[in-house]
DNA sequence: TTACAATAGTTTACATGTAAAATGATTGCT
DNA sequence: AGCAATCATTTTACATGTAAACTATTGTAA
């Protein structure tokens, strides 16, 4: 019988090679799960999962901001970033600036409609995430958080 | 100060709303960096990470296996199969059979070409493990499996 | 001041993920 | 036998993620 659900999920024939194998399929498998999840709410109110990351971005920071400031935050590489903000824009939920004193750098600011479209969104957001992981109990999610940010420092540091 | 390392790093002016929604954003964000990762290392052998995902699967399978049924160990949504397995049998990493007494299904058999280039990524891969939560304890690692399989649990039952 | 490096963003090319609809084959039912 | 439902897979259309190369602008140094 298998050692862990993770193997059966998959019907992994043999064990895991190591725990650090098993952990990491676990944490992209999971994020897999979430992020589609996440994706079919948000596609109920026609955006995806990166414009909506984009636009709280935007939200949570309060004023207009770099277009490659926006892609610094998310995992993004930088090209994509265009293209999202082109069917942002195209959708009337950002306006992009062109910055006079560098004229290098585009500012970007989000919309009415589009601050109005995430206030519609909140509550239905808050409540997949607790159907999601509603039953992890405070300290299993701090465990959680506390040790995905622990994974994370063999890179945030160097390299 | 900012309560948590994630906020730090995506440089969120507000505290989290929730425990939950920072685990799920600690899930999704170091995701994204470890396929990230593993992206670049499995490029430098011509492959892409779900390429390579198909392979590993065939691999561990042992014996050809229908084409939906390597989607479905995947999250992968169904029609994305398709061009993957078109690009596999380009680079000769596969081969399409079609069943006799089903012809519908359609059977994907590795080569040894791909087995042997499989081979030759075990070792790198298995470092690239190490690297990157290597700095874990078994213990952590057991504990960061079984709440992502916990958080899972939400929906491999039902829906 | 001119030459060159560094920055901010975009374009291009290609692989992927998602949904909806189409194709071809097989099964179940009358 | 005939035909609708089902199944496995593919096609089409569009948004995204990644790398490499290109444009415009700014900073720096000889």
């Amino acid at each position: 019988m298998p050692h862990s659900n993770l193997q059966q999920e998959i019907r992994k024939k043999q064990p895991f090679d190591s725990l650090e194998q098993e952990a990491i399929l676990n944490i992209l498998r999971t994020s897999d799960i979430f992020h589609n999840q996440f994706g079919r709410l948000f596609r109920e109110f026609g955006v995806t999962p990166s414009q909506y990351n984009v636009l709280r971005i935007l939200r949570g920071e309060g004023k207009p901001m770099p277009s490659l400031e926006i892609a610094d935050r998310m995992v993004q590489v930088v090209p994509a970033i265009t293209g999202l903000i082109d069917r942002l824009q195209a959708q009337d939920f950002v306006k992009r600036k062109r910055c006079t004193e560098d004229r290098r750098v585009v500012f970007i600011e989000i919309t009415a409609k589009a601050l109005a479209l995430l206030n519609q969104m909140d509550e239905p957001e808050l409540n997949l995430h607790q159907k999601l992981i509603g039953h992890l109990s405070a300290e299993e999610l701090s465990d959680l958080s506390r040790l995905l940010e622990k994974a994370r420092t063999s890179l945030t540091t160097d390299n």
